[in-house]
DNA sequence: TCTGGGGTCCTAGGACCC
DNA sequence: TCTGGGGTCCTAGGACCC
C-alpha cells in the first residue's frame, strides 16, 4: 500500500485556521525568491503548483489567497499521528517523506483479497481523518511498490485505487511514462524522441535500446517497471547517507565576510545535526549558485570523519576560496557525506579517537624530538589560488598546486636553494589558518 | 519579484593499487 | 619496446524525488 496525504501542508493550515477552508492556500517561501511547497486544491484551480516561484503564484491566484511560510513542527506532529496509524497495520512501514509512506500489508495479518484491502483502506482513511482533524489521503494498493504508488496517484484527492493481481499491465500501459518513478523531464524527453510516450510504448523497447538511451541502471530499471516486475522491499529504517544545509540569499552576496559568516551558520546547522544523530562524515561538500544560477559543487574528503561545525566551516571556506565569486553568489550550501556512526561514549570510537589525536590524558612522556631537522619549514596555511606560502620558519613560492595539494619551493641560503615539497591537504605540516583567511589572493 | 531545501542514485574520468 | 586487467576511491555533475 502507498499512502499520500493530499496537499499536506495546506491541509494542515486549513484544519488549524477555519477561515482558510474553501479558500486558495499556498505554503512555501514567501520572500522574493521563494517557491511553492504546497498549493491547496483551491489554489491549484488557478494554476498554482509545487516548485513554482511564489511570485508567479501571487500573479495567478486571486485576491484573498493565503500565502503562508509554513509551520513545520505542526506538519511533523500530524505526520507522526498518521505514521502511527500505519504501524498498526503492519510492522513494515517505510516513510518516504513527511506526507508519504509505503506499508507492506502482507507483513500484517490481513485479508489480501480485493474486497479485503478495499475495506482496510476505507477504514484507514476514516481513521486518518478523525485522528488528524480532517486531513485526507490518497491510497493505492497493488502487488508492488510501483503499482501501489501509481494507484495512489490515480484518484486524487481523497482517493483509493486497488490494482488487482493480474491486471497490472492493463493499468500501466495506457499511462504516460512520466507516471513511473524515476522518469522526469529529461528521461521523458529522450523517450519522446523515439516516439515512446506511454508505458505501453516503453514495453515495446528492447533492453539494449533502452539502456543505450538512458543508461545501464536506469534502463534496466525502466525495462522492469514497464513489465510490472518490481520486487523492491519495504524498508523501515534507512540510514542517512548525507547531511546538508543550504540557503538562497534575498540578494546576491559578494562581501567575503558575509559569505564567511554564512558558511559558519550553515556548517553550524550541519554539525549540530550530525552530533544529534551521532554520526560524522569524511567528505565535506560546498555548493555554490552564482548570480546567473550556474551551480557547482566542490568537495574534499578528509582522512578522518568530522562532525564539528568549526572544522566543517574551515574546509568549506577553503573550497570557497578556489571558486570564482565575481558577480555575486545567490546560494551557498554545506554538506557532509561518507557518514559513519560516531556515537559519543562509544568505546570503539574513543579508541579510534585516541589513535587519531593521541592519548586523551596528558602523559609524562616528552614530545619526541626528531633526530634530523625537518627538510623544510612547516607550511602554516595555504589556500588554493594563493601563490605565496607563509611558513613557520620563512616563506616560499607555490610551484604547483591542485585543489588539495601544494608544491612549494622554500627560500634558503643562496648557496643551498630551498627544497621543494609537495603537501597534501592531510599533511600534518599544512595546518588551518586561524582565523581562516581564504580571501588572500 | 524567475527558478527552495532536503535528499538519493548514477555516471564518468583520473589516481592509485596489485 | 611498449602498454593488461582487475579493482577501489575520489571528484563533479546530472537526474530525480518530495
Amino acid at each position: 500500500m502507498h499512502l499520500d496525504l493530499d496537499a499536506f501542508f495546506a491541509a494542515v493550515e486549513q484544519r488549524d485556521k477555519p477561515s482558510l477552508r474553501g479558500r486558495p492556500v499556498v505554503v512555501g517561501g514567501t520572500g522574493g525568491r521563494g517557491v511553492v511547497a504546497t498549493a491547496s486544491y483551491e489554489a491549484r484551480a488557478y494554476g498554482a503548483r509545487s516548485a513554482m516561484p511564489t511570485a508567479e503564484a501571487r500573479r495567478i491566484c486571486p485576491p484573498g489567497t493565503a500565502f503562508l511560510g509554513g509551520r513545520f513542527a505542526a506538519y511533523r506532529r500530524t505526520s507522526d499521528v498518521v505514521m502511527a496509524l500505519l504501524r498498526e497495520l503492519s510492522p513494515l512501514v517505510e516513510p518516504v517523506s513527511i506526507d508519504e509512506a509505503y506499508v507492506d500489508l502482507a507483513a500484517g495479518d490481513h485479508d489480501l483479497s480485493v474486497p479485503g484491502v478495499t475495506a482496510l483502506a476505507l477504514d484507514l482513511k476514516a481513521r486518518i481523518a478523525v485522528a488528524t482533524g480532517g486531513v485526507t489521503g490518497s491510497v493505492g494498493i497493488g502487488t508492488s511498490k510501483s503499482l501501489a504508488k501509481i494507484g495512489s496517484e490515480l484518484n486524487k484527492p481523497d482517493g483509493l485505487t486497488v490494482v488487482p493481481a493480474g491486471s497490472e499491465l492493463d493499468v500501466l500501459h495506457p499511462l504516460p511514462v512520466r507516471s513511473l518513478g524515476g522518469v522526469g523531464p529529461a528521461t521523458a524527453e529522450r523517450l519522446a524522441q523515439v516516439k515512446v510516450k506511454t508505458i505501453g510504448d516503453l514495453h515495446r523497447l528492447s533492453l539494449v535500446d533502452l539502456t543505450t538511451l538512458v543508461g545501464q541502471a536506469h534502463g534496466t530499471g525502466l525495462y522492469r517497471l514497464a513489465r510490472a516486475d518490481d520486487d523492491r522491499a519495504v524498508i523501515t529504517d534507512r540510514e542517512a547517507k548525507s547531511v546538508s544545509a543550504e540557503e538562497t540569499f534575498a540578494r546576491d552576496l559578494t562581501d567575503p565576510s558575509r559569505l564567511s559568516a554564512e558558511l559558519d551558520a550553515l556548517a553550524g546547522r550541519v554539525g549540530s545535526r550530525l552530533q544529534r544523530s551521532g554520526t560524522s562524515g569524511r567528505t565535506v561538500t560546498l555548493k555554490v549558485r552564482r548570480y546567473d544560477f550556474t551551480t557547482l559543487t566542490r568537495s574534499l574528503t578528509l582522512p578522518q570523519p568530522v562532525d564539528d561545525a568549526r572544522q566543517i566551516a574551515e574546509v568549506a571556506r577553503r573550497l570557497l576560496g578556489a571558486v570564482d565569486r565575481s558577480g555575486g553568489l545567490r546560494l551557498l550550501g554545506v554538506g557532509v557525506s561518507g557518514l559513519s556512526p560516531y556515537a559519543q561514549g562509544d568505546l570503539f570510537a574513543e579508541a579510534l579517537q585516541e589513535t587519531v589525536d593521541g592519548p586523551t590524558e596528558v602523559t609524562e612522556e616528552p614530545e619526541p624530538v626528531p633526530a634530523d631537522p625537518a627538510p623544510g619549514p612547516a607550511v602554516v596555511a595555504w589556500h588554493p589560488g594563493q601563490d605565496v606560502v607563509h611558513a613557520e620558519r620563512g616563506a616560499g613560492w607555490v610551484w604547483g598546486s591542485g585543489l588539495n595539494r601544494v608544491t612549494v619551493r622554500f627560500e634558503g641560503p643562496r648557496t643551498a636553494p630551498g627544497p621543494v615539497r609537495t603537501l597534501r591537504a592531510d599533511d600534518p605540516d599544512l595546518q588551518p589558518a586561524d582565523p581562516p583567511d581564504w580571501t588572500t589572493p
